[in-house]
DNA sequence: TGAGACATGTAACAGGTTACATGATTTC
DNA sequence: GAAATCATGTAACCTGTTACATGTCTCA
């Protein structure tokens, strides 16, 4: 499911231009995937050029003239048949992780400024998922729900997880900060 | 932190081959980064050559050659203006939640096959992180066991979704398995 | 005798992004 | 009158992977 096969899915529901399509990439599909100008516009002449789709030209007053492009019956078969190839997920990368990881070679303050950025980003990206619900451009089907809803979940424990860390970070840097309910007894060493 | 930052980090604890940092790659960092010999070798050659690793040659008999790559005083100044810079997050990418958006294109079973792969794809990578653990080849320090704890938690949070979802996805397909507050009419095909 | 660890390296390819280029229309 | 929206497109670049190439030693 590279950019090509994912625009083959997005005209499954019927014929769009590119502009359109980076507006779903940027809203309903923009959790977990994504495209820019210079690969969508890229792709779909060359899907036309190999006969995955067709491209009606809609022609405007004013405005640049629209290329609405709709899958051949060909591109149905090939969105289709890379709908099923076995699932490859591609490692998962972090870079707050990596600077995590190097953390002692920075300073209490900023080690905690970046834990802050970090809370920071995973919130906006809650507050952005929240909103979508509310947009919601075209009606979206069961799985598109339950997508939405993994997403939702995904990002609040991501949230909840940072904000643990955030606390064993603080802990480490100010030890006699927060002395009130911590039972030594408890605490196991990590490792 | 692209991968020529994260490799001079990795020399901040003492010198090492490329062969060396790529099981570091593999095993401590493999959660979150990774690198290959094709980038890991002309990376370091690059940085040998604006000066910010030394090599020496080690000499065997029977073996290649090991060339031993250490960080000079730029290159440690390097690291840390690239750890210090601000964080900037890659966007979160999911070729599961790809396909699982284009659902209902497939039947089923094949729907389910999906989710079981999943699942099987975060427990594998659950149980890699727990071995882990034992492995440790060196000690890490208490921000790389954050990073372990988080990477743990993240792991398990990951598995306890897709589950959910896993649920979802079989009511959604056969309503009348698990009958709770399902009000759906039409009885089910029976096989 | 075959697999896997040790050890380095290159070339071709993949799969994108960013910045630039163009230009009217609508909205604040 | 500035900014955002509509609408398309190209070229240069980036950052990395995969596959190939080479060769010895050690262990089962």
């Amino acid at each position: 499911m590279n950019i090509q096969n994912t625009i083959l899915g997005l005209l499954m529901s019927g014929p769009k231009t590119g502009y359109v399509l980076k507006q779903m990439f940027d809203s309903s599909l923009g959790f977990f995937a994504g495209a820019s100008f210079g690969s969508i516009y890229p792709t779909l002449r060359k899907c036309e050029e190999v006969g995955l789709v067709k491209m009606d030209l809609e022609i405007q007053n004013g405005r640049p003239n629209r290329k609405v492009y709709s899958l051949t019956p060909k591109g149905r078969k090939g969105f289709l048949s890379a709908l099923r190839a076995d699932l490859i997920v591609s490692p998962y990368r972090n870079e707050f992780l990596t600077k995590l990881f190097f953390f002692s070679y920075l300073d209490a303050r900023e080690r905690e400024g970046f834990v802050r950025d970090y809370i920071r980003y995973v919130s906006e990206k809650m507050d952005r998922l929240a909103e979508l619900d509310t947009l919601a451009g075209v009606e979206p089907d069961a799985f598109q729900e339950m997508c939405y809803g993994f997403g939702i979940r995904y990002v609040r424990e991501l949230a909840r997880n940072a904000r643990k860390l955030q606390k064993e970070v603080e802990r480490h840097d100010d030890p006699g900060r927060k002395r009130k309910g911590t039972l030594r007894s408890g605490k196991r060493t990590q490792g």
